[in-house]
DNA sequence: ACTATACATACCGACGGTCGGTATTTTATT
DNA sequence: AATAAAATACCGACCGTCGGTATGTATAGT
């Protein structure tokens, strides 16, 4: 191959491949080589877009995380919504996605995916909490739908435990039992002054979790 | 140097010169050449009495992990207590150390740790909530010092929060901000029928954070 | 003396990363 | 519009280091 007039399609060739391979083999069982066989590219093509193979690896977290924060922007700002509402739509749209079988199909165990499970806990405290849930929760006070002290730390709880804890990629578990940590979840953010976390969402948890845990079994 | 009478001394060498390298540096990046450097030994040496880096790694995590089982177990099996008062004795004995200042000083931020922080959470998981929580929390309902259901569940959460969310070592916070974790933290615990979490434990958690922060932030 | 153990040393392939070179596109100049 | 110059996209040989292995050697226990 000689040169490409688009040299987008050449970075984002990289970066969907080395994101497949990192999620399914982990980063460090994940070498160059295997990127390189599968893009059909040559080293100096990849260092070229890229100063290191870590650097891949934080490129493909920045655009993970600028996908994410667009859609939890979308919903912190959309006028339509008391602060409760967007609570209820944020959790209920982490899990309807369009393409969810497709995501329970291909996420790994993030136990066995140090790297991934780090920057996932990272981005709750640095942005997601931060960024979106302290400020619909703030709001969601302000506007009466919420009754809650300490947002920034409430917000922060909320989401190590919906996202380490409840996670079906982190720990999965029977589907009795995610049906019992759904239940402890949901006293916990009721008696906290929250009530987002309905039969809905609930159900939308259990079934996305037997979904992942019956591909992760398969694998 | 030619064979040792006393191979365990070797053994232990190498485990705590890794442990130190693990700890400062991460595992990806402490080399074997670093382990041989710092023990004097050679390559043979190590891979005589391990099989693997990886080796090396897995068993300083299996004494750690035996060494807080024990500590655990003692508590869980103490006669003298209740159920409740068992998970405040837990709590308490998790920061009030005789060498606390030791370990704080030594303690790595575990984001930067990937493989620490993860076999840290999957020990919650797989052995402190399910061996030790969560039977003391049954205890406790049986006893009557505690009111809740789910016990094995409300265990996991408690730990996840505790050890990932509280954990200085994870996202350290300024003193005011840990002070109102703890708050959340209490009022979850005690919306739950625990009320472990008293004005003591609290001040040693905030010291504590205050100590590893300190030290973290001179690294 | 013999054997099992405790190391040392020499070596291997794979790894991440660098570098000089080449082909192609873009830009500046006329 | 033609062309020269510069910037970009990519190639592949090469390097040092890595984790790991095979083999050699000296000593402690029998």
């Amino acid at each position: 191959m000689a040169r490409n007039k688009y040299p987008e399609e050449t970075i984002n060739l990289i970066m969907n491949t080395a994101a497949r391979l990192f999620m399914e083999k982990g980063f460090d069982r994940t070498s160059l080589q295997d990127i390189i066989d599968e893009t059909k590219l040559s080293k100096g093509a990849i260092y070229h877009h890229f100063t290191s193979k870590e650097d891949i690896f934080d490129k493909i977290c920045q655009r993970i995380g600028a996908e994410n924060a667009q859609r939890l922007a979308a919903v912190r700002d959309d006028k339509s919504l008391n602060g409760s509402e967007k609570l209820r739509q944020i959790f209920r749209s982490s899990m309807l996605h369009p393409n969810q079988e497709r995501i329970a199909e291909i996420i790994p165990c993030l136990l066995d995916n140090p790297r991934l499970l780090t920057i996932h806990i990272r981005m709750q405290f640095d942005e997601v909490a931060p960024d979106f849930i302290a400020p619909i929760i703030k709001e969601g006070i302000a506007d009466g739908s919420i009754k809650a002290e300490n947002p920034e730390q409430l917000a922060e709880a909320i989401m190590i435990l919906s996202d380490v804890w409840l996670n079906p990629a982190v720990h999965p578990v029977s589907k009795e039992d995610t049906r019992r940590r759904c239940e402890v979840f949901r006293s916990i953010t009721r008696s906290m002054g929250l009530d987002f976390f309905d039969d809905d969402v609930v159900q939308a948890y259990v079934d996305y979790s037997v979904a992942v845990s019956n591909n992760q079994s398969n694998q």
